[in-house]
DNA sequence: GTCTATAGGGGGATAGAC
DNA sequence: GTCTATCCCCCTATAGAC
């Protein structure tokens, strides 16, 4: 707690913004929660947004450069075969969630991530792509190379359902109480389940779509 | 166009909650949209919250009930049998993102019910867990029933995972766009993947939980 | 039922003393 | 760097005319 007022105010934020959401967390509460003066938001941070903007990148970036870092583990040990589909999702989901397991603030930030996706404001999104670029381009190419079978475009999909797990698996535990009463106090066991489930959906066998709508002829074997 | 200014404002506020959200959004914008006066909310709902509350529960209300009347119909036909995973999870999930396809109201309200969870006001928590109450218990005994070499706790988070893909589906078109250049305009399709990777997650190996924490000694061998 | 006008509260930002 | 005081804006809700 002997930290200077800027890092108090971070932290604040991030935990006042995890629960309240973007729009309806105020300077007023930020600041009296850090134990700090209206104006030091300002002074700091020179505005709202740009406040909420440093909350993100203070943790986002290095998230995304632990996630390279163990793809590149990974594929150093391969030695250019391609990594088997277990080891991508562990790269990308294993590390989110082992860091939504931390304690030190690492919790507050993951869930804070985790709602921040459905909830997008136009700067926000702006950050985000830019913040993501690169991690995404690194873990496509992995998944492609990793699994020539699956069409790109559903592989996409899939990931990208992925994403909504692992929000969920985050940042949902209002929408888990409504199944009933659930411990979920075990972040090992979390990421077992959460593990099986993706690849289980990852490896899924491949959906026929019927291509009906005369909007797009879906070359699916041509180009 | 020609309905009455309730309705209107009900389409109006749904159309704006889905984009902007429940505190960005201003019953100033709502009924400058709507055409109609801003004392106009307050005549005919009470308050902001109420408005929101009417809005949630116009369709939630039928959408369930449409579940359990799916469900009702593979259960006749079943007779007393245990249903098969795939159809459970077609009267629960299927049912949803035919919704999400409809262009008239349906699409939007899925859009705001996928955003939703994640960004829980104590309010929207308390009449959602009342809408849901039923159709919950009704789906948990049906699954429990159809897997029951699957532990129910084990259970219960895959359909919260499920839960998170799905919004995804609907509502994470921000976060899709994150991943590249890609093709969302086809509802038959997204059906088709999102089954397929929910049965693929739903049926996944069982993870081997370490009971390292004492709270719950799951008896994996030893116990 | 629908309007105008306004009360009453809270928001983000900033000027200027210390 | 940190504070107080304040500006100006927008919000929800409501009173009261029509």
């Amino acid at each position: 707690m002997e930290t200077d007022t800027r890092s108090r105010i971070l932290d604040a934020a991030e935990k006042l913004l995890m629960r309240h959401g973007l729009d309806a967390t105020t300077l007023r509460m930020i600041t009296t929660e850090a134990q700090a003066n209206l104006a030091a938001v300002n002074y700091h941070f020179g505005s709202k947004e740009a406040l909420i903007e440093a909350v993100f990148r203070r943790r986002l970036t290095w998230l995304n450069e632990q996630r390279i870092a163990a793809l590149d583990a990974f594929e150093a040990e391969a030695g250019g075969a391609p990594l088997k589909p277990r080891q991508i999702v562990e790269a990308f989901f294993g590390v989110a969630i082992r860091m939504a397991a931390d304690q030190n603030g690492g919790q507050t930030f993951m869930r804070l991530l985790g709602r921040t996706y459905t909830e997008p404001t136009d700067f926000v999104r702006k950050f985000l792509a830019e913040e993501y670029a690169e991690v995404i381009a690194r873990f496509k190419a992995a998944f492609f190379k990793a699994l020539p079978d699956v069409p790109q475009e559903e592989f996409l999909w899939r990931f990208h359902f992925m994403m909504g797990a692992l929000s969920y698996a985050i940042s949902g535990a209002d929408a888990l109480r409504l199944l009933g009463p659930i411990d979920d106090s075990d972040p090992d066991a979390l990421y077992a389940r959460l593990m099986s489930f993706l690849i289980g959906g990852l490896r899924a066998p491949l959906p026929e779509i019927h291509a009906k709508s005369a909007k797009k002829p879906r070359a699916r074997r041509a180009a």
